[in-house]
DNA sequence: TATGAATGAGCCTTCATTCAT
DNA sequence: AATGAATGAAGGCTCATTCAT
């Protein structure tokens, strides 16, 4: 059947983009995507020059699809989250765990992406700014509005949200940074991690801070 | 006199230098490192393209200075915290809210720079990656021991105190790269911002979380 | 009949062929030869890239080809005519007429080829122009005979058979370029342009030219 | 005097531009257009690579230059003619023989740059051909005008002056390529070559050829 | 016959850096 | 100290052609 014929050449051609895109990856990985050569990145698959150039449309093309593919994946996870049924502090940190190890894990799966993201993102071309901020101002959003429904809900203090919500923000990314990319946090596995950045987040939105605050 | 002869061409040269530099910061600003053109440098300072070079090694080594610049600014500001006398948690916070408002005029002074750093610093080369990791290490390191000393004082409770570190450290790094960078977080006065900040740092370090853990 | 199979093989063959030879000719009429690929022409015939092979040795053998195709069209019809049984100037009239009209219309029919060969032959490759100089040749070299068998026959008048055979050629290909490749002298009939450059090829070379010298 | 020095740069500057333009002509002459490498025309001037691009913006902009070149010097010698005070046609004889030596000088003196126009101009890119296009139209309507002006004064007979000016023009250029390009018309001097065109041009344009329309 | 993925040579262009003046 | 013309290495990308299936 032609079918069959077609589905395994599909199957070929998505294999062989993927590992040209995992190569890419690597080569990014470790020289940063300006001193990266597309000659690196086929010569590590052992195709042609011009092959590369069959799956993509240019090595900066294809940095937008790995930025891609990292956020829709960082995306997808958070999205995972529904603060649906959440009414007691117990279960909000039980879920806010279980959403932090799961991303923990994804992006420790995807390390080198991760550090991609983190160090070259930002420093590749105007159009990707562009891409990232917005990215981050969703972020921002989605988790302004968790906040306000977890204050409505009397689980969090009043406070403003939006700040809150990029603080969190922060914390998790310098922690993820240092600990999936660096490993730099010595070695707590990670749910200790997660439980450290929960536990802080919980504390710094009880109402005892209003005390503080006097 | 040769000395005073000596002095002028020094000031002048050294006004040059700066010339060149603020120059650079600014394109380095608008285009990213790797899109600016030395050309575009000596252009906006009306000098011939030779004369960059009379000044600094190359447009690499001028970027490091740029970065070095911008970590000696932080680190003298974060350094003027002294933990010495603080004995008391309203004291503490006052002393942090000092520290972080010095620190939050200062990038705002120097916004360009702090975008940089931020956005491109990491990208340019390896060696500046070792420089920057080093200054994260440290400042991590420094408030690791900062969060020891504050616990051994009894202000604040027990835990991973690298981890609370690098936390704050993101926490920070998050709220300025949007405030600051791209006065995202609506027009909140900066004190507010800062307050906010410290806040969740002394809340999320109070005795009192121990009861939400159980 | 294993003959009759082959024939159906052949006229296979030769449809196929010609469809290709035909895109290629929309295709170098529209980017020009060096702008058009291999890959539109098969695309507009919609077989694969490798097809293009089986028929042609390669893109400039094929344009080869096209051009000789365009070169056998003008010779053929220039040849046919006959200066055999022209005896008075009347007769010549009618009879440059009718082959000019023969051209003319031959070159409608085939206008896109006619531009490619104007304005594309020449830059294709070292071996065309010679192929095209042969052609300049040969047509100038026949023209100049004909003009001496006119002047033999008291038709025309004396003067340099060969300037006066690419003074022709030329004022035909100008115009022809102009009428057939470009449309760009007005609508008239095809009828009054030939007539015009038979009309003015004939006053040309009347003897009473001498008159208007002296 | 700085002024003195820039002049010096200038003149420099120019004759280093002069010494690229012209060896790119005769490479384009050579090879033509596509197969011309700007590695041969460095080379043949002796400079580096990067040395060309100080000078022009690419390849194809020096061609578009070189292109405008040769179509001015075409049309400052033609605009030479004025059609003023003729009102012979003897005069007119005379003028036409006199523009057309000086034409024919003039290409003949920059041959390679006429070969390289009549040969790969229209195959460059189509923004050359719409150049051209605006050439030749002006060149035609110019002509067209005098044709009429020629014909209220009585010097020329009435016909459609808009192709007798494409033929005139078709004429001049298939000649002009053969003698000045090819060398191709055996070697008469050059005059005898131009009275030849404007002997025709005259004739073919008397009122004696109203006779041989009837 | 037909396919289309793979090839790979080759060229234009950029731009940091140098150096003679 | 300043100039700016010259350098030349380096790499992304194209596309005609091949060949295993």
């Amino acid at each position: 059947m032609s079918t069959r014929g077609n589905n395994r050449r599909e199957d070929r051609r998505d294999r062989r983009r993927d590992e040209l895109k995992r190569a890419a990856i690597d080569v990014f990985y470790e020289h940063g995507f300006h001193a990266a050569k597309v000659s690196q990145i086929v010569q590590s698959v052992g195709v042609a020059q011009g092959t590369f150039y069959l799956y993509f449309e240019g090595k900066q093309q294809l940095f937008g699809e790995i930025l891609s593919d990292f956020l829709e994946l960082v995306v997808t996870t958070v999205a995972s989250w529904e603060p649906g049924s959440i009414d007691t502090r117990e279960l909000l940190r039980e879920e806010l765990v279980r959403v932090g190890m799961m991303l923990t894990e994804v992006l420790l799966e995807n390390q080198r992406l991760t550090a991609i993201f983190f160090k070259e993102a930002m420093a590749v071309a105007p159009e990707f700014n562009e891409t990232i901020r917005q990215f981050y101002e969703t972020l921002g959003a989605m988790i302004t509005d968790f906040n306000a429904i977890l204050h409505r809900r009397g689980l969090i203090t009043n406070m403003n949200f939006r700040i809150l919500a990029f603080m969190t923000v922060g914390m998790a990314e310098r922690v993820i940074l240092e600990h999936v990319v660096y490993g730099n946090l010595g070695d707590p596995p990670p749910r200790e991690v997660v439980e450290h950045l929960v536990m802080h987040f919980l504390a710094g939105t009880t109402e005892a801070i209003d005390n503080t605050q006097t």
